[in-house]
DNA sequence: TAAAAGATTTAAGCATACTTAAATATTAAT
DNA sequence: ATTAATATTTAAGTATGCTTAAATCTTTTA
């Protein structure tokens, strides 16, 4: 698959189901930067190889393979942001441009390499969720922001969302990763603060990066 | 530059600078897979674009521009295996092939945080010298090929390169790796065969792989 | 509801990067 | 030195991914 097919899946995916917004070629086009008549000709092309579906003047609707391909692809993107934002600081803009052009030389070994050495994470640094190869993971139900959660009781990391700078630093100074397990010790309700064991280490959060941290019960067997 | 531009750069210069090999159109065409009319066609692209010298039934040669954008291409596919292998361990044919398919889509920012990030490494995990955007960093003056190896002499892996899987196997196996001491038996030249002495165990080598095994004279002091 | 405005599609064309088949040049062999 | 074998080039054609311009359809609005 093309990187220009793999672009055009991907917008059609994040118009129809994440951002709600029309998906005639037109709006394609735009957004990709090039004329709705190449958009038109795209999904002619793309409808014949099953890929989405394309009736004259209608809006586009990928087909199972093609949202399974506009999965992959997304995944592959936002694998990449969290990899080169943990590795190599850089910033939340330059993730995105670097990932734009890294998800279509990226092999599903490549792909999977990077989902294990991450921990397997459930959100970008965007706080954006990565999908498997099926959809998107299923947010736990029972999660709560580490804010909220009970005294003495375990809980497992399952995701971090924030647009600031400083939390994703001071998580990634203090091991606070998707997946590393932790033991609420204290809720300093007063003071909005909570005391974590992590890592066989305690500290202590504020209610500005707590409320960020999401958690859920780790039941002892 | 496109991935095909970008490939047949890199093929002309490592045929021309590192391998000594022919360059005209049809050589490059069979390492690249494709017809010997395309090369032909590509190289009077080039050569209009300035990147290489075409002249009727004589071999490519490329010009300083079409080197330095070879060079580049080939940095960044050194320092992504390089920063693969120390990353993930991958195996030295696994960070060629992702090597392969991420050196087309890497910018040159992109490219000087792995440099830094590596600490500036001259060499990748193959022993390939890592080019700095002008040429190569010193390279091994004295290395040879192990199937052209004195008998009695010892010497220093310093090189493994190949594109065969088993080739590698067969180094593991053998513990042939970048750095260890070797004494070489025996040359079977009619047969093609090189026996050495490695780790107190001796082997048989025959010409496939001893002309991917590069080393240099070890001098006892 | 009918015309104007706005989108979409079709048509024709271009550049890239290939293909196969035929023509032509080079190299090797007798 | 010719001829045969081999390699290169030219020619014609294809698929992709675009372009602009004209035609057609949809939507708006008066």
């Amino acid at each position: 698959m093309s990187a220009s097919t793999e672009n055009f899946l991907k917008t059609i995916y994040c118009f129809q189901k994440l951002e709600a917004r029309d998906t005639k070629p037109g709006s394609i086009a735009k957004a990709l930067g090039i004329s709705n008549a190449a958009a038109t000709d795209m999904a002619r092309k793309l409808s014949e190889k099953d890929l989405l579906e394309y009736r004259k003047y209608q809006a586009l609707q990928l087909t199972p393979k093609g949202e399974r391909l506009a999965l992959q692809v997304i995944r592959k993107h936002r694998l990449w942001e969290t990899f080169l934002y943990r590795t190599f600081n850089m910033s939340l803009l330059e993730i995105h441009n670097e990932a734009e052009l890294l998800e279509h030389a990226t092999s599903d070994r490549m792909s999977e390499i990077l989902w294990n050495y991450l921990e397997k994470p459930s959100f970008d640094p965007h706080g954006d969720p990565i999908p498997n190869g099926y959809g998107f993971v299923d947010f736990e139900k029972d999660s709560t922001v580490l804010f909220k959660a009970e005294e003495k009781q375990e809980y497992r990391i399952i995701r971090l969302v924030s647009n600031d700078e400083e939390f994703y630093n001071f998580c990634c100074d203090n091991k606070i990763e998707i997946g590393n397990d932790i033991k609420v010790a204290k809720q300093y309700s007063k003071n909005q603060l909570t005391e974590i064991l992590i890592h066989e280490r305690q500290i202590v959060i504020p209610k500005e990066f707590s409320n960020n941290i999401y958690v859920t019960k780790v039941n002892d067997q």
